[in-house]
RNA sequence: UGGGGCGUCGUCUAAUGGCAGGACACCAGAUUCUGGUUCUGGUUGUUGGGGUUCGAAUCCCUGCGCCCCAGCCA
């Protein structure tokens, strides 16, 4: 093996060979054919990585393609999302497709497979159909339809089309074997009566194409050479064969791997509708969900699930990614990117009583120290400041080196300062903490050299400006909530915790909606497009890694 | 059960007859004006059995386990 075959992934070395045999004529076209039937989810972005940057790879063409074959389950909004959601991803399709706009194609076809003996009309009921099917074990019974002439099957078929039967009543199917001992070989429907409106082509046709029939019709319409799909359709290959044989007509290669699955995550559309029509989550685009448009709004960015998917790779075991990996992938790119701000999300207040009533100085602070470029601003500094909830203990454990009675901590840009007096409420709650700062060690380090064990995060009081911030969690609470008996009871209770009393330092009234931020010891944080000039809405992206949170969970 | 597929650290993934490697996770330490970042070190693996071979994760035989299929969904 060459230097150069060496970790390409089995679908790129198929198409390799190819290239060296010139079985396509060493062109690649692939294809992203979502159904317009729900929102893009983190899964498809595998799906739409693969399919992309196997076509980008190979200099060849993708095509977007909606597979519009079902209009009960389709809607326009579905298709709007879609698009943006893979422009969003960053990937650009050649053509865009429908599946709609080759059903009089698909439907010529079918005539010449009943010109040819391969298909019939059935007058068979759905249940009748289920019924002669057999099973895993036993072969199907044929239909007593089955051989009927070719010219009645042309008759009824076009009968079918013109809107002469109901709902049900008949099919056209494949003439196939309904002893093949697979099931997907026992005379499969191709097509079905539905009197529904389709989104693109209105009332224009009452039969619809079944996915087996269409898929492979598409795919040799457009010319895509590898037709990239996911395992489950491993035994539907020899019916996308079948059909394409049959027809002598331009023949895709069909290539399975395994989809992806998030650890603390759902993937099937089916159930995340449920979490949005129940309202479990406040809608496709819930920062909790693992839609792309969800995503979005929490704050990933679509490099960091690019970077994802590379690292994910392509094979054909089946597979569950550790969440974890995702938010390590999330935090490298982000802490790289994004500048830093300083917040408090659950304020004490803290009275410098050393320093001058009503001053206000400015001090320096770095924006991004990974990146020079980034530059520096001024930030607020006052005799009243917040600082969080969680820095001070009144009666400290050994390994917790924040601030505590007596002792002298940094102000992150501003001053040493040593907790003298805490002030307690009636019900013996610390409401308020009287400190001395260190004059001599404006901007953060001492002219005598001396050490602080603990940096805190602070803002001025009197300039800070209020926001509302919404704490975002894995929405499951266990690893695998796919295999529970009723996904919906291992829902994490603390998937969403909502802090309204939050204090911002100033600069952050002007930030930009959905661009990334890193409050300094606390997480990545987007402004959410709920905000508005009065209303300011935070979401948290990712948090920091918390070392002190883990050394606190071993004291339990 | 008939058919189709898949088994490598906890999780993903390399190695395709020649030293089982990487990432995440986990553990320990160093550095640090973010308990962040960065750096160093460490624990952990070829589904069982047999065979071929100087040599097997890889080839052969034979077990075992897991996933998918009985929609007029895709």
């Amino acid at each position: 093996m060459t230097e150069q075959n060496r970790n390409r992934h089995f679908i790129q070395r198929i198409i390799d060979e190819d290239n060296l045999t010139g079985k396509f004529d060493n062109k690649v076209q692939t294809r992203f054919p979502p159904e317009p039937n729900g929102y893009l989810h983190i899964g498809h972005a595998k799906a739409i990585c693969v399919v992309f940057g196997i076509a980008e790879e190979y200099g060849g063409k993708c095509n977007l393609r909606f597979d519009d074959t079902n209009p009960i389950a389709e809607e326009e909004e579905y298709v709007k999302a879609i698009k943006e959601d893979v422009r969003w991803l960053g990937f650009n399709w050649d053509k865009l497709c429908f599946a709609s706009d080759y059903f009089q194609q698909m439907y010529d076809y079918a005539v010449q497979l009943i010109k040819q003996g391969d298909a019939y009309v059935c007058d068979l009921t759905a249940d009748e159909i289920r019924n002669t099917r057999g099973s895993l074990k036993e072969p199907g019974k044929e239909s007593p339809f089955r051989n009927r002439s070719v010219d009645e099957n042309l008759d009824y078929f076009k009968r079918m089309a013109k809107g002469e039967f109901p709902d049900g009543s008949r099919t056209l199917r494949g003439k196939i074997d309904m002893a093949h001992p697979n099931l997907n070989m026992r005379d499969p429907v191709m097509y079905r009566i539905l009197h529904a409106e389709h989104h693109n082509t209105g009332k224009q046709w009452c039969i619809y194409p079944m996915y087996d029939w269409a898929h492979g019709l598409e795919d040799s319409i457009e010319g895509v050479t590898h037709s990239l799909c996911s395992l489950e359709f491993e035994d539907h290959r020899p019916l996308y064969d079948w059909f394409l044989d049959r027809l002598g007509v331009f023949h895709p290669q069909q290539i399975e791997f395994a989809r992806l699955n998030l650890s603390y995550t759902i993937m099937s559309k089916r159930k995340l509708k449920k979490l949005v029509d129940g309202d479990y989550v406040n809608g496709w685009d819930d920062p909790r969900m693992p839609t792309l448009s969800g995503m979005r709004r929490r704050g990933f960015t679509p490099e960091s699930i690019r970077k994802f998917m590379d690292e994910v790779g392509v094979a054909k075991r089946d597979n569950v990614m550790e969440i974890t990996k995702l938010e390590s992938i999330l935090r490298s790119d982000l802490n790289k990117h994004s500048q830093r701000r300083m917040a408090v999300l659950n304020p004490l207040k803290v009275i410098i009583t050393n320093y001058p009533e009503g001053h206000i100085e400015e001090l320096e602070a770095i924006n991004n120290p990974e990146d020079d470029q980034a530059g520096s601003r001024q930030i607020p500094f006052s005799k009243e400041i917040f600082i969080e909830r969680g820095d001070f203990m009144e009666d400290p454990p050994k390994k917790f080196f924040r601030l505590a009675p007596g002792r002298e901590v940094r102000l992150r840009y501003a001053y040493f300062i040593q907790c003298n007096d805490v002030i307690k409420d009636d019900n013996g709650n610390v409401i308020e903490l009287h400190c001395t700062y260190d004059p001599e060690t404006k901007g953060g380090s001492a002219q005598d050299g001396r050490k602080v064990k603990a940096t805190l995060h602070w803002v001025s009081a009197e300039k800070a400006i209020h926001a509302e911030v919404r704490l975002y969690d894995r929405l499951f609470a266990k690893p695998n909530p796919d295999s529970e008996e009723n996904f919906l009871d291992v829902l994490n209770p603390d998937s969403l915790t909502i802090l309204k009393n939050c204090k911002c330092e100033p600069n952050l009234q002007n930030a930009e909606i959905g661009k990334q931020i890193q409050f300094e010891r606390l997480g990545y944080f987007c402004k959410d497009p709920d905000s508005s000039n009065d209303q300011l809405f935070f979401n948290r992206t990712v948090p920091l890694r918390d070392t002190w949170a883990k050394i606190e969970k071993q004291f339990k």
